[in-house]
DNA sequence: CGCCCGGTGTGGACGGTGTCAACATCGAGG
DNA sequence: CCTCGATGTTGACACCGTCCACACCGGGCG
């Protein structure tokens, strides 16, 4: 903690510190303003000087957990070797399996979190600002930088690149939720890890068959450099 | 009602009608057992005579919306016109697709419901026990039913046939929850539809892969064998 | 130096929730 | 007819979010 200003020193740092600790265990519906209050040694109502609402202070848990939902994805990421002597294609198409996979690992490793994310996610940008913002930091545009790179070195056609973030989203996000906490949440690891393998394979398999087979119009176009990996490791 | 043949007649009937009408436009977070009974003109704990627990109350309404999903993929499925001159896979392959369609389009209508539904699922069968429950009647099942149909058909590779279901089941449900109250909650209905049109088009496209081509991840950079082009699925 | 003001924390209140326990009612069956 | 069990009511308790009035305390101004 830094060093105590004020009647209680930093009270909204310590009740974000508390509030991401309670969101680990028991997710957004555990999350209540006076508990927080309590655990972190203060009155009730002390915290509606540092967040408007309840909301504000989920804001606030969700905005740690995405950081480290995106974390967890460039770690994966990262461990791709950038190049593979018998592919070209390989490393582009594993970081995607792999961010993927690093997706999964934090909604199974952290359930609670995950929720929280979810319960207060912004607006997903559309595809014309896209471009604005290619230099934050949130799994949506580490997934749309993994496609281009996927076109660029030519295993996705063109032609199928529109589309593409939100099939591997949904794909991913739909297993994420539905073996963190749905219908499948028991199954055991095992199981999981390779109905996991299946999903990215399909998913891999399909976006193969767009440059080899008869699928889309025109089977190619010349790929692009290859823009620079952002295997930043991240915060946290 | 049927007759009211005592205090209030049929209370648990009542509650769990208005339950249901709640959801639809509260999701799980609006359903208040108070509340309910104060709808309903009858005192706060009338309710538990009927349900132990709220939880029992929201599984109630679960159940409705189970069933109202599953309809509604019924509904989509039995558009599709039994056979196709050209080309014999097509049935199986549109009635996968119609299924997916059918899942999302209820969750768009239904956010609340859709919810509720997934906030308390029922564990969904492990593959052992599949046969035995194949009679049932919720989605989990009716895809797995359309998946078998695909092999038999000639279009799913049998080895591809393990773990379909979960990818299938993980890409629709994915699209739905971050589109009927996630983060791409308000992209516009076009836009919506081509993003499910480019999902639904990636399986299909990996599925026929899976009969002409290496099944495992392999580059599979050569062209392959004439499949019948996957293109635009449906009767949409 | 002293005073005031605004950021911060406190205490109380209101209406809402789920749930338990005690009581009231009513219909069916002995 | 009378009892008994199923059903509904009333009251209470402990939570919750949020609004309000008040208390504190330190820094900036006179």
């Amino acid at each position: 903690m830094t060093t105590a200003t004020y009647h209680h020193g930093n009270l909204r740092a310590a009740l974000v510190e508390a509030a991401v600790a309670v969101a680990r265990e028991s997710g957004p519906e555990g999350l209540a303003v006076r508990d927080l209050a309590r655990r972190v040694g203060v009155s009730h109502n002390a915290a509606y000087r540092h967040f408007s609402d309840r909301d504000a202070l989920v804001a606030e848990v969700a905005a740690v957990g995405l950081a480290e939902l995106t974390s967890a994805m460039h770690r994966r990421i990262a461990r791709v070797p950038p190049e593979d002597a018998d592919d070209p294609t390989r490393p582009a198409r594993s970081r995607l399996s792999e961010c993927g996979r690093g997706y999964v690992d934090f909604a199974l490793a952290e359930p609670g979190l995950f929720r929280v994310v979810f319960a207060a996610y912004p607006q997903a940008p559309s595809v014309e600002e896209l471009p604005a913002r290619a230099d934050a930091d949130d799994p949506f545009t580490v997934l749309n930088a993994l496609l281009d790179d996927l076109v660029a070195v030519g295993f996705l056609a063109p032609a199928a690149r529109a589309g593409a973030e939100i099939t591997c989203w949904s794909a991913v996000h739909g297993f994420a939720v539905l073996h963190s906490e749905g219908p499948l949440r028991q199954l055991d690891g095992a199981a999981r890890t390779a109905m996991l393998d299946v999903v990215l394979d399909t998913i891999d398999r399909s976006y193969g068959a767009t440059t080899a087979g008869p699928a889309s119009p025109a089977p190619s176009a010349e790929p692009r450099a290859p823009r620079p990996r952002p295997d930043g490791a991240g915060p946290g």
